[in-house]
DNA sequence: CGCGATTTGTGCACGCCTTCACAAGCGCCT
DNA sequence: AGGCGCTTGTGAAGGCGTGCACAAATCGCG
């Protein structure tokens, strides 16, 4: 667990000492991922370099932002070429601490929560799930993806054997809090939590929420706002303004 | 302020003009289906006046942010006494152009969609899923939850029957643009994208994604970062540093 | 009727993030 | 070897969002 990275051989450090990332911007931090995934559909295509510009198109941001937000980790580009594809995947994959492959507990098998044991998308990026849990002991025993849902009150158990960083919460509303409580109790200090409420949790362990709702909510008012522009103003919705050739994709907040 | 409503009748837009709201935040408009949640949450349990300290505890945000977020809707609290539960849920459900169950068409009955259809927090807050699309054929026809899964180039026909909004997309990546573009064609101006890719669509379409991936990628950097800070430092983590008493939500950024 | 307790609404300052614009650096071609 | 075009990395400016701190407003009580 210690140990960040020896100076040594193989891995994207590179030999030097290195400080860690101790102040990456947070909002850089959100788009590292996106950065991530765009790189590895390059590297799937045989690309070895990518400009700015080219890998801003394709993570859907603005190219100086992008140099920005790379030139946090270290210089890793090459002017007058680009950016090696290899290198700055590994470089991104060490400092999103993917190079180990994170241990991840499920906490609700309902609906969602079966949905998030089968998402391939989890192993493909980084993650492992290693334990399914439910409170309903008619779910108990189940078998699902290869693994066996396990009663929440065993959490404690089976993160002693199996050091688990991150716990996913997809509960009823109801029960997540006590749930994030055994979590934590666990030693769990990370949660991404998909039920709608609040979670209060100490100090030092970071809480992440989607919520589903609030995604079209935020949608729908963008809807309300439209339908009441289009009803009023003299213009009304004349063929695309601008150019409507596919512009990046239109952000809508973030 | 500009007093956005006449002070008649019983909802919340009243009959006469409306200047509606051209100009919110976006972080405000991020931040009102979550107050939304937490004032239908109160108002179950008989509460008719809150605080804007309450209702912050209760949405996780500070106070302050609060007030201002409510501001910019105009004045609906009574200094010295509180806010009106029930005003104030009207109010923001007309903002969010929510007084109208919006209807949402789901592309995409895999893993995710299947269980994105029988998502009960869908109905509950302000939205219909009117149709289920596949490209696959062997999956056209099963029944979910009450509705025929229909195939992906029936969607104009459905369009032109209800008024579809928005759109969600719980396709593998390959097939999310095409999807989009058929979204699009079909009269969709808000879409909501879980496969794991930038979409390019028109001007004047809305799209905002979830990528369930990058939210547990963002979580692996704060732990990767916790602990390389815990293995060098002198002081170590000695009993949590402040108050441990749960905090509010540990943001992590958002 | 007046006073104090309480709570909203907001002016202001600070910090983060974004965006522009350009100098510095690198490779390639002649 | 030299010059030219291309691309990165970054200084600086502007905008947005947050949080503090306080004036204004309302209620309840004596």
């Amino acid at each position: 667990m210690s140990q960040p990275r020896p100076g040594n051989g193989s891995g994207p450090p590179g030999p030097a000492a290195e400080p860690d990332f101790p102040d990456l911007p947070e909002a850089t931090v959100a788009r590292l991922p996106e950065y991530l995934r765009a790189l590895h559909h390059l590297a799937e295509a045989q690309h070895d370099t990518v400009s700015s510009e080219g890998l801003a198109a394709a993570a859907g941001v603005n190219s100086a932002k992008l140099r920005k937000d790379l030139s946090h980790l270290g210089s890793y580009g090459t002017r007058g070429v680009g950016y090696d594809v290899a290198l700055l995947i590994e470089q991104i994959e060490y400092v999103l601490g993917l190079t180990q492959r994170r241990a991840v507990a499920l906490v609700g098998v309902g609906n969602l929560g079966h949905a998030l044991a089968g998402y391939a998308g989890f192993a493909s990026r980084g993650f492992r799930i290693v334990a399914l849990f439910d409170a309903d002991h008619a779910r108990v025993g189940e078998l699902i993806n290869g693994l066996t849902v396990r009663h929440i009150d065993d959490i404690a158990d089976v993160a002693a054997q199996e050091a688990i960083a991150i716990g996913v919460i997809a509960t009823p509303a109801a029960a997540a809090q006590s749930v994030a409580d055994q979590l934590v109790r666990a030693g769990v200090t990370s949660i991404l939590n998909f039920a709608p409420c609040v979670l209060a949790v100490p100090e030092g362990v970071d809480v992440r929420k989607v919520d589903l709702a609030i995604e079209l909510q935020i949608l729908s008012f963008h809807e309300h706002r439209k339908s009441a522009l289009t009803a009023l103003p003299g213009a009304g919705l004349t063929a695309l303004p601008g150019g409507l050739g596919p512009g990046a994709q239109e952000a809508v907040g973030t």
